[in-house]
This record gives structure tokens, sequence and C-alpha cells, in this order.
DNA sequence: CGCCGAGTTGAACTGAATCAAGAAACGTGG
DNA sequence: CCACGTTTCTTGATTCAGTTCAACTCGGCG
């Protein structure tokens, strides 16, 4: 996070005291490896920034888990449209593994989008960063097959992906876990 | 747009200056039938509000069409990863039928950021509505069939379906022309 | 040691892609 | 307003990627 911020306050003009402001409604948490972050059902109270580790957002659906996202290092997540309309998130959130995470709710944050310049940034850029996520993806599943699919995985987090169990994996890119073992077999 | 602004109105407080500070930014825009707004390549300077018509967004992948949007009476549109990061849009806007929209530039929305609290609200509203959209969508790509996809579609936007041309359809639901023209006939 | 969840492999099946050809609709100019 | 050409849609036959169901392997753990 140190060099998160780092780069934030580099970029943009912040003054020392509305750093301060936000510096101090940041919460760090952690968990451990398969610890559930956000039951579904539950309204997502914070906008994390991950430190270290890696999470996945997951939805249920006739008794399988669909896998929408998974968060690394440097990155933002939130089960967000929960976030942003109060309403029950539709998703859960899991530790992949354990996990270190930097956090801010929403009451913070909204007194911070007042009170501070920096919040909006902070929020502005959340928001641009989760939207283009979901816009890529959205290309990625109308444009590309499945296996096109897990090698582009591959090639963006070469060294992450093999923390991730095979079954998440295949639940993201949008098939069964038999058929990516098979994909698995066929470009090995 | 009248009945948009003053749902806007009603549910938040909002100064007459700032109201017309705001008011002032919004400029109409009127297309034809198959007008480009959008050319990918260039960057997107609207932020748009739909006050009749319908748009579509779409990408050009090896000489085929990804339709990943469409845009109805009342809600928001842009090549918003473009709007937001000022890059070059890799999608096109293009109308599909004859449309009146309301539009805010890049600089006009920037500069209501800061001098008002309503452009605040305009970009918040328009950046939630897009990235709870590209959600669903994600998970209807995800866990829905080609017919499910199909289903939900018409059932969402009965009346305005049958102005879309076919081939549109089918590439926003992410299957051939062919096979939507078939499952058109299976259902019928 | 035996159990259990995760991954692998096989065989049959299915939804959608592809290639190809014909029918319908659409716009433009005479 | 009709005729023609072009685009869009439909339909058929074949192929293919991915599903489903089932059986088996492997590694960890009580």
């Amino acid at each position: 996070m140190h060099n998160f911020l780092e780069i934030l306050r580099r970029q943009f003009p912040i003054s020392n005291k509305d750093w301060e402001a936000f510096y101090n409604c940041l919460e760090v948490r952690t968990f451990s490896k398969k610890d559930i972050i956000l039951q579904s059902g539950k309204v997502e109270n914070y906008l994390y920034f991950i430190e270290n580790g890696i999470i996945r957002i997951f939805a249920e659906r006739n008794e399988k888990e669909i896998t929408t996202a998974f968060g690394f290092r440097k990155s933002f997540f939130s089960s967000y449209t929960s976030f942003l309309t109060r309403e029950p998130s539709c998703y859960n959130v899991q530790a992949i593994t354990d996990v270190s995470i930097w956090g801010i709710t929403y009451n913070k944050l909204q007194r911070i989008y007042t009170e501070t310049q920096c919040g909006q940034l902070f929020g502005r850029l959340a928001a641009e960063e989760l939207f283009i996520k979901k816009s890529q993806r959205e290309l990625s599943l109308l444009e590309l097959s499945a296996e096109e699919r897990y090698l582009q995985l591959l090639k963006d987090h070469t060294e992450l992906i093999q923390y991730i169990p095979l079954q998440y994996l295949a639940s993201y890119i949008g098939i069964t876990p038999q058929a990516l073992s098979r994909i698995r077999k066929r470009i090995s």
C-alpha cells in the first residue's frame, strides 16, 4: 500500500491535511486463506485495496459457483454494486491466500468525498479501474474462446495463477473444471 | 430528459445556482439512423443521456462486430473507458434509430465537478449505472445460455427489440446471426 | 490406513460455428 | 410506384468445442 499511496501522492497534488484525513480513514484488515470476506446477502460496507494476497468474487447459481473476478496485489476490489447501492450483495468475496488489505467504509468515504479532494480521487480511481476491468472482461467473454481466455489469464498473471485452484479458474473462464483440465493438457 | 432532470431534482437537494450551471453545460445533439456517433480510434469527449431513440456500442474484431451494449431512452451512455482515460476508444457508437441525446463534454464535467454538487451526482449516477450494467451482463454471459439471454433481453425491452436488426442482437448475445434465427424459430 | 476433496481421463451428447444456398426485405434510381 | 440490386434473414448439412456423467488417480489429513 505504501507504494500505491506514494504513487497517488506523486501523481496528484494532495495537501498534507487532506492526506492525513484520508489516511486516517483507512483500516488494515487481514484474512486467512479460504476466509469469507463478504457473504452474499449482506451489504458491502468496504471499498478495499489489496496490499498482499489474492481474493476472488463469486456468485452462486443452481449449486454452481460463478467466479466473476480475482483480485491481486495493488488492485481495488469490493462487491461494488452493493457498496454503491447499499443493497445486499449477490456475490461472495473470499480470500484465496492469506491476504492483507486496506479498506475504507462507505460512510467514511462519503465524508471524505465532501471534506477532501483526494477522497474523490480514491473513489474515482476505484470506479474507473473496476469499470474498465469489467469492460475488458466482457469483450474477452465475447471474442475469445475458452482456451484463449485461459492463455490471456496466464499471460496477464503468470506467477499468480499457480496459487488459484483449477475449479475457480474454470468458473472464471466460464467452463467446467473438466474442460479446463483438458485445455491445460492440450497446451502443455 | 425533462422527466429525468425532474427526477434528479426531486430526489436530491440541488441549489438553483448549481442547477443552472449544470443545465447550461448540457448540449442537445441529434443523429439519424445508422449515423456513427463516435468512431473507434477517437477519444470520447461526451457523456450522454438518451432523450429518445436507440444506440449501440460495438467493437470490431477480425472482420466481425461485437456489440457490447444497447442504449435506450432515459439511460446514460458513452464510450466510457475512453471518456475516463482520455485515450482512443476501441468501440464505435452508432445510432440504430434517429436519436436525440443530451451530452456534457469531459472538460465541462470536470469543471462542474469542482464548481457544483450536482455535477458529482451526475457523474456518480452515470458511473454507477454503467458499472452495474456491465456486472449484470457479465453474469448473464456466464450463467445463461444464448437462448436464455435472448429471452431476458426480450423481457427487459419487449417493445424496443423489434427496432434492432437481428445481427446486432446476435452479436450482443454472443452468437452468430444464424444461431439467433434458429432460436427465434424454436421459441415462436 | 482409509477417507475425502481436487484433478484427470474417457465416451456419449449437445449447442453453436461454419459453409453454403435460397428467400425476404430494403433502398435507390428510373 | 415499380424494378433491380444489395443487404439481411432463413434454412440445411457438417463439424467442433464444451457439457455431462462416470470412473479413476493423486495428495493431504484425521
